[in-house]
DNA sequence: TTGTAAGCGTTATCAG
DNA sequence: CTGATAACGCTTACAA
């Protein structure tokens, strides 16, 4: 490899026998070039394999075009396809994603963040998870915009986008009770973010309404693994649950395999089961599992709108999107 | 939000009362400061709220410390805990991971790999995929280091990273035969890429030199529901096989749900099952798929180690890695 | 519309 | 070891 060295506007101008403002002008949108100058431009970029340098450009703007997000267990399916909604929306209004992983707890985190605003990365958005308040106040300290995705944080300015949480937890409850479920049980993790804990306050509530029984077991963080846990503990209580609401899909998925497998218990004849993000997996055929979906898309949406629409507009806009998570029907609830 | 402005050397300088080269090389690892300046230049720093401009820096040094990772389907559990491990092990060495999201076929993904260019990230790495040469040739020819991941590009100089393929086909020949398997198929997709038809054409030179009955069928992508497209083609032969080798998990998964639900087959008992990739969902309790594991963390070493060696080194080093997919055994295949 | 010139925040070079 | 000074490639008044 030739270690190629770049060709600059420079160049390109000498080339086309412009000044290097004309081509500056040329790739800048919504400058003012005539048509024949822009053609020169263009064609002596084109042969030359220009490229706009953004370092340069950001350097000078102020702004650099990159916007960062900052995920903790990327390789799970929720965050994964969120990721993928962001990043793909990111690219078709012409920012770039800077990916900063949470999972590790050594100090690689607050290394990655700095490296982020020494980049001068323009916004952040935070998946959940992990990363805790400290994150969001370094971020707006460094002038960045910053969205929060199934959060609380009671920081002002950014813009945090939630789901209907403690409702669906409600409705729930009522499909179990449809059923014909007495005895309901809520299957959590211990990680206790907002969204988790507003599902099992809704259920919770709504159980306690109707006057059923309702048990909570909280046990790990998010996953298949900490699904078996949580159904080994709930199935082998004296009083065993007929319901059972996971906070996850992973979870419910752990959860149904070692009822089914490990118990012999049939879901949903004997249990019913209900999980929540609507996982790829929830669908497939040894699962269906009946659960709420996570509006990834209207949620990427919303997410990038926001980080669109300019800084000064900012006032008028709302600070705080409110989704509602569709119930998906399959088969893991018994038909009423 | 004020619309904050960074600090900049120049205003440490001033605090701390040195020139600002000397904040510069305060910032640089192994210039020569003597301890006392160092700190006068961090304390200010510190008190000020610092940040180096890895944009002003990339701009200077020519070398901007991003690498952007080129990925379709990142959803996917296989892509994405390529990627966790990726930007994890980047984060590492001080680089930073720029995502391309190759999904859409429009041209948002020449858009976005041209957006890297300009960014003049130091180096792309490759996830498999759909990608094609012609982003391969664009990166190498902006003076990219390239990283090749289960491909077969021709190009010279990108560093390649394969698997066993072939051999892995061969082997799982010699387990399906061990069971007592006698009619073998595989079942792949029409991607075609060079690490699928490793694994298909090991398989099938296997089979045939032991003697056994092989067909091939092919279909769509590799997901669960192409595999269950397989799976209705292959279960409704006449001559119907009692071992199949899907090209990847999600497929496997796909293949043993229709089996077992649509067909009432018995896996393993009637029809024993491999796959490829140990994605998370091979060891659940529903699957218990026998399978291939790509070493994703090697993998990822073996990519940022050779992007964090000097160029200088290059030639030194060898420019195609191969690595070995181990066989992990679970129940989707009977005992011999 | 176009060109000239100043500046963005760094690092590299070169005296001291 | 330290401090001037010149790049780096770009944008943006300002003047023509």
């Amino acid at each position: 490899m030739p270690p190629k060295d770049f060709v600059s506007a420079l160049e390109v101008a000498q080339r086309a026998g412009v000044s290097r403002s004309a081509v500056s002008r040329t790739f800048t949108p919504g400058a003012s070039v005539s048509a024949e100058t822009r053609k020169k431009v263009t064609d002596a970029a084109e042969a030359l394999g220009y490229h706009v340098n953004e370092l340069a450009r950001g350097l000078m703007r102020n702004e650099s075009g990159i916007v960062c997000l900052v995920v903790s267990d990327v390789a799970t399916p929720y965050r994964s396809a969120l990721l993928r909604e962001l990043t793909s929306k990111l690219q078709n209004v012409g920012k770039v994603a800077m990916l900063i992983n949470t999972d590790r707890s050594d100090g690689s985190v607050d290394r990655a963040l700095s490296q982020a605003i020494r980049y001068r990365a323009d916004a952040s958005i935070i998946l959940s998870g992990l990363p805790d308040a400290s994150i969001v106040r370094l971020c707006l300290k460094n002038g960045q915009r910053l969205v929060l995705i199934n959060r609380d944080d009671e920081e002002p300015g950014p813009l945090k986008i939630n789901l209907d949480d403690f409702e669906a937890g409600e409705r729930i409850v009522t499909a179990f009770a449809r059923a014909g479920c007495r005895s309901l049980a809520f299957a959590n993790s211990e990680a206790g973010t907002p969204s988790l804990m507003g599902r099992e306050h809704g259920f919770v509530a709504a159980a306690r309404k109707l006057g059923l029984e309702v048990s909570v077991e909280r046990y790990g963080w998010t996953g298949y693994e900490a699904g078996r846990v949580l159904a080994q503990r709930l199935l082998t209580r004296t009083q065993r649950p007929d319901a059972v609401f996971c906070a996850t899909d992973l979870l419910a998925c752990g959860f149904m395999d070692t009822a089914r497998h490990q118990f012999g218990i049939g879901v949903p004849q004997q249990l019913c089961l209900a999980g929540f993000d609507d996982i790829e997996q929830a669908s497939w055929s040894s699962y269906g599992l009946t659960t709420f979906a996570q509006p990834v898309a209207e949620i990427a949406s919303k997410a990038v709108e926001w980080l669109s629409t300019s800084e000064a507009a900012d006032n008028i806009l709302q600070h705080s999107v409110r989704l509602t998570a569709e119930l998906i029907w399959r088969t893991s609830i018994r038909a009423g």
